[in-house]
DNA sequence: GATATTTATATCGCGCGCGATATAATGTCA
DNA sequence: TGACATTATATCGCGCGCGATATAAATATC
């Protein structure tokens, strides 16, 4: 077959058309890459990727409404709020609403969700021995997603 | 606050803890921008995302097995049996065992399923537009993700 | 002070995505 | 030829992720 567009040619419809080619595909299924390297990481600690990255906001910043975190996440609130009560659950992370308003929730850390922390610092380096790619690299690809990230969140 | 490493220092823990200084994240969140650029496309076609890519798949090539469409797609039978059921219900693919090894189901495409092809022909570019960038930064990107994709999945 | 509007979170239902498990078909070997 | 191993897909249960909808609280308006 011929090869994926590589030059400023315009490509034909039936090229955008092939998975191979497109952007959006690679994304995809490099995002279900990391998440089976993170579920091996994970497990033992009976953690999924999203609350992972729960874990990884409350770690910056303890004691945070949830709208915040649904902003960092770029997730809706019906999507946090179940996440949020496994950890509760789990007795990593509790909640309240907060006394200045009532419509809003605080999260914030326990001391077991606070000790996961050290008990997971490993784990970025894991994910990035499993990328490979010099740091140089991984940053420079990290802000170009972060870039196109921005586009999409505007166009949607 | 500190800007993220760009340089070859090696970042602390804590840096590496932080949700933004992750390619992962920007992975993650990226792909949920598009999901929903994506979402308000094939809302008129009532179709999703992991749908279309099938039927990229089979437009492509008809007539192929599961584990066939489970190895292009990167994604288990488990997920995929029950994504080209609903499929088949819509009418666009159809389904049958092989008459040669009758473990296998062969997929194929229907008259309206090889008919939305032309009418989906627009999306590739909605979603070039919706992304920015000039083709040859797209392609880079989507060349160095396919290459951290194949090192994920050796890994995982 | 009453009503309307806005804001924040909760619940529901559905479509994934996958680990675990089950069933059936094919291949291998003694 | 029969027993066993391997392969392909199906089902189940759970954790997301989100659009639609509901409820409650805060703010704005008259």
């Amino acid at each position: 077959m011929k090869s994926p567009p590589t030059s400023s040619r315009a490509p034909r419809v039936a090229d955008k058309q092939k998975l191979e080619n497109q952007l959006c595909f690679a994304l995809y299924s490099t995002l279900l890459g990391v998440n089976k390297v993170y579920r091996g990481l994970l497990r033992e600690f009976d953690l999924t990727y999203p609350q992972y990255l729960v874990m990884l906001v409350l770690w910056e910043r303890d004691q945070i409404n949830v709208s915040e975190i649904c902003e960092q996440l770029y997730l809706e609130t019906t999507t946090l709020t179940p996440l949020l009560k496994r950890l509760e659950t789990r007795g990593l992370i509790s909640r309240r609403r907060s006394a200045e308003d009532e419509r809003q929730v605080i999260v914030g850390l326990t001391e077991e969700g606070r000790a996961l922390r050290q008990q997971l610092k490993h784990v970025p380096d894991c994910l990035g021995a499993a990328m490979g790619g010099s740091l140089d690299d991984v940053v420079e690809l990290r802000d170009k997603l972060t870039k196109v990230r921005s586009k999409l969140f505007q166009a949607a």
